[in-house]
DNA sequence: CCGTTGCGTTAGTGGCACTAACGATGTAGG
DNA sequence: CCTACATCGTTAGTGCCACTAACGCAACGG
């Protein structure tokens, strides 16, 4: 597929252009990962939520929305649902009263713990044609750029 | 007036999860190619159908639609903004009545080498903290990424 | 012929990032 | 203390984009 010509001069035609490449492989995986977390009941945010509040303990809305990077308006329906379920208790936290503190419960840990799971399979069937050295160079890129980008 | 807790800092990022970086980056890329194109009154479906027009000449809708990925359905859109602008013509083809021909004007050529110097620069910003030899690398592992989530 | 398939087009759906505004509550400065 | 402002959770709404449905028309195959 790579034509080795193509290099810089003549404009990159449109399969090699990275931007494009990357929305295009983004959409793929995004649809991937979305149904294999729909099947299990849960959506991307609720696993980021979820994550986010077990790597740093309960935590207002406000903070989760800074941890997750989901606007805190929409962060009101990740809860809603989460709460619905069981996995998460929120509660207005006495100390500040404009709070609500969010806290995971243990059935909201269990399922959690299915998540990691499907993740990290769906993980691997996104990166399946790649080596694992290519993986972690591939992360590293994401990164490197996510971390420039974000710097704008 | 913006509320400065909407204001998206870096989201601490929860994990350096592929599919999730994937996301962030893309958004974030499609974001910076889109806003240059909309400083030169384009978008990107402009610069994808001039480009697949050029590259493999005149051709009917449904045609531009299976090599740009571009949804037929949006597509009418697309050949409607570049015809205004006198970039394309869209004429019906008298060999097969179904069909409109679409075809590159001068301007539209002239328009698009514009937009190959934009793009290139655009890439250029997006890929800055990567060397060359990497984006090359980083381009072959979306490319074959991207080949393996198409036949899913 | 007639059923199927491909064409361009219109309209609509659903999800997502993102903004705006509000009432209640906290904090800081004079 | 009072006043001004910031932050909290929440509701509502915007605009974009991938995607679907259905249409009338034309071509093709049996």
């Amino acid at each position: 597929m790579t034509d080795p010509m193509d290099a810089q001069e003549t404009p990159a035609p449109l399969r090699a252009l990275p931007s494009r490449l990357l929305s295009l492989v983004a959409m793929q995986a995004d649809r991937l990962v979305s149904e294999g977390l729909a099947r299990a009941d849960a959506r991307k945010w609720h696993y980021a939520a979820l994550v986010a509040l077990r790597e740093s303990g309960p935590a207002s809305q406000a903070e989760l929305s800074r941890r997750t990077g989901i606007y805190r308006s929409d962060l009101v329906a990740v809860i809603n649902e989460l709460a619905e379920r069981g996995f998460v208790e929120r509660a207005p936290d006495p100390a500040d009263r404009r709070r609500n503190v969010v806290t995971v419960t243990e059935q909201g840990r269990r399922h959690l713990r299915r998540l990691d799971k499907l993740i990290a399979s769906l993980q691997d069937d996104l990166l399946a044609p790649l080596t694992q050295p290519e993986r972690e160079q591939l992360t590293d890129f994401l990164g490197r750029l996510f971390e420039h980008l974000s710097r704008s």
